[in-house]
DNA sequence: TCAGTTCTTGACTTCAAGGTCAAGAATGGT
DNA sequence: ACCATTCTTGACCTTGAAGTCAAGAACTGA
């Protein structure tokens, strides 16, 4: 009953990513958000109450999105460092080729807000923390196949990969040729 | 001639390095600023003329400071692995000690900044790009001496080296402890 | 059709960010 | 002693950030 909203608060939520993602959560302001979103601000706080709640749906919205596509991508089948590489390949392809060059969200989000922002903070854990674990089992399932050594540790492994995707994709923000990545990716997946 | 400054501008850069490295550009107000500095505004812009001027004399002094430090340390006698690893070891030891998490100021600020400060950008590539140098300075050091493999390709090791500090010290800022980023670091160093 | 509810808009409020300036203090030169 | 110069302070200014609210629109159930 009442009126019914004139937006779907999941596509408001996008596009608030899209905006925190480009800019960061303190050079964001409210303009911006009902600007992209398309809605009043009355509207804006009325459904999400807060600059801050906002940015927290944005941040899960991301981590739904991309977060666990990265994840979905390292699931693939054929070898596991052909997928790896892959993986790697294509987040540094299309980080260069974002014309915004916006990066990781969540590496961009803990730089900004970590140690100030608690609800921020764990969220971003949570995000490394699944694709630490994810690479981790990527590792298993190579030692299970053979393409890796049984004697390497697979949660070393799997913490290097985060720190390596970590890494590139904040390089990726500042990085005008592509030589440096495509290094560091030869690099990171020749050592396996 | 004319009344002297009460206080030293250098100091007064290294207070305000202190503010930006823990708040971030946008996150630090003037008002911080001068509080941290212990000025009146009106010093504080007669002085540096306006906050971004100011953010970049505390970027310099962060890459004087800070990050030909890590260089310097790269550079003490020894085993070339021992120094790298110890080097690494500190890093990680130092952020994750910091009550405030602040990271690496360059690494915050290309999260922050990249693609919307040129001149920020700009430092921080230089920063990066020397730190780079001189990981590949260090690894052709150790094909000199035999510890490291001479089919390597230093420029690779170099990039990797970099990328890996750039992660350690982002992931410095959410990881509470230690053991991730030990794990990442011997793997490193045992990939060599 | 009317009552109750929820949504929408944008003007409005409050507060602080970023910066300016006038008044006066501390210097050196003459 | 006085002047030009530079520095210092804090009140003041303008702008915009973040959020609120009154008025009205669109819906549902009775």
């Amino acid at each position: 009953m009442g009126r019914p909203k004139q937006f779907d608060p999941d596509v408001a939520v996008e596009h608030a990513m899209d905006v925190f993602w480009r800019k960061g959560y303190a050079g964001t302001t409210p303009q911006d958000l009902v600007d992209a979103i398309g809605i009043g601000k009355g509207s804006l706080y009325n459904t999400f109450g807060s600059k801050h709640a906002l940015f927290e749906r944005a941040l899960r919205c991301y981590h739904d999105s991309q977060a666990v596509a990265l994840i979905e991508m390292l699931d693939e089948p054929g070898p596991v460092k052909a997928r790896l590489r892959k993986t790697l390949e294509f987040l540094a392809e299309m980080d260069l080729a974002d014309p915004d060059r916006r990066g990781c969200m969540a590496v961009n989000t803990a730089a900004e807000l970590a140690g100030t922002d608690q609800v921020a903070t764990e969220l971003v854990q949570r995000m490394f923390a699944r694709t630490e674990d994810a690479f981790r089992a990527l590792i298993e399932e190579g030692q299970r196949s053979g393409e890796i050594a049984p004697e390497r540790d697979p949660a070393a492994l799997g913490s290097l990969l985060l720190n390596t995707v970590v890494g590139l994709r904040l390089l990726a923000r500042v990085t005008e040729s592509p030589d440096r990545l495509v290094r560091v990716i030869d690099a990171t997946v020749g050592s396996l």
